[in-house]
DNA sequence: GTCAACATTCTTGTATACAAAAATCAATAC
DNA sequence: GTATTGATTTTTGTATACAAGAATGTTGAC
């Protein structure tokens, strides 16, 4: 187990970050930090070098790192971004996704439909993550697996926000029959596009994104 | 600029990674790096999570990082996302690209073909690499952009090695041809799919591709 | 001769110490 | 009163010291 007392203050600052606990440009004061996790500053300057890495702080030489929570246009660029992203996961899964997947797929998309009738948004939320991470898998492509995880954690607040909002969970869960048909049917091109769409900020849901930000 | 040790040798090791010094699996000794580099751990430690993070290596906790040369199945998954993200690309490039964009790329395609006539790959390679950027430009997309140059980065040794043999390089100007051809009429979904199917692997180019890892 | 338990050595991970650059503040010139 | 320059203080970046886990080698039992 990587149990290293950098990684866990590094996964500490990274729920900090989604939290919204720091403001934007806001400096990440290592030897504050280091007080507050009770350890030297060795392990904080590591966690911080991955919040850098990662794209949730800005790192300037011999000044410090800050943190950069991204504005309305970075974040409709990458929502932008995990769409193609999603598209791509799409195209491939309809092609090679085995009959096991596609099992889990519907089994997700499945509670995803008991949590919409028990309006648990929570509940949606955890299981609607599953439902995507299923198509990455099953696009049979660990890299585009990595990369897909990867942008989908980095969007998670942001996505929790728009789900607050009346009739998303419902609308949301029609396109998951969509995707799931056009996937079960190898329609590559249309799983792709589905897809897409399904991702895609605009109209209603950029109010709310933006909404959301307002936080 | 604010060049700390630690990225000079990060970038070092990246060097060092790419041109194969190290063989898969081997591990990178921090004390011998350490010596190597006329430095002390501390740095070094820096640029090898920064080359974990990268992908290119592999960190056990407590045993060490170990660099990643990747195989035959992953190099294609790389390439296959790559042909995505440029497929993404091409599509938002056909609605958004400007007049000065498509006279940018019209130009690299130009130095292309100079480079084609004197039959001078590592120019060629060059400027191809220009023509893909100046892609990723056009998209209008930070995010997206960074994340294309990362990947194109990361496969930069790999594309090398397909230059050398013969007729790739012209048929890759030809389909260039067809790509600016498609962005100018705007026409999104046909640039990608050209887009797609230039960097796509497949046949005789994922033969050339196999044989460059050999060595 | 093989295997296991123990001790030794090495290596990583963390703490601390030091050096250099930047920020802050003070004093002076204007 | 403002700006500028120099001293002081912080803060980052690097070196070194220490602690703990992993690898290795040795010894002894069978």
């Amino acid at each position: 187990m990587g149990l290293k007392r950098a990684d866990q203050i590094a996964e500490s600052l990274e729920q900090l970050v989604f939290q919204g606990e720091y403001k934007d440009g806001e400096r990440l004061d290592e030897i504050k930090l280091a007080e507050q996790f009770s350890v030297s500053r060795t392990p904080v300057r590591e966690a911080l070098q991955r919040l850098v890495m990662s794209g949730m702080a800005e790192q300037i030489p011999r000044r410090g790192v800050f943190i950069r929570q991204p504005g309305p246009v970075e974040l409709l660029e990458m929502f932008e971004t995990m769409a193609e992203l999603e598209a791509a996961c799409g195209r491939f899964a309809a092609a090679r996704m085995t009959d096991e997947g596609l099992e889990r797929l519907s089994d997700a998309n499945r509670r995803c439909r008991d949590a919409v009738e028990k309006e648990d948004a929570a509940e949606y939320y955890h299981e609607n993550e599953i439902f995507h991470q299923e198509i990455y898998r099953g696009a049979t492509n660990s890299y585009l697996l990595g990369e897909a995880l990867r942008l989908q954690n980095r969007l998670k607040p942001y996505r929790r926000v728009q789900l607050r909002f009346r009739g998303r969970m419902a609308q949301s869960l029609a396109e998951h029959d969509e995707i799931i048909q056009a996937l079960k049917t190898g329609d590559s091109e249309l799983a792709a596009k589905l897809l897409r769409a399904h991702v895609t900020v605009q109209g209603e849901k950029f109010q709310q994104l933006m909404a959301g930000l307002k936080n």
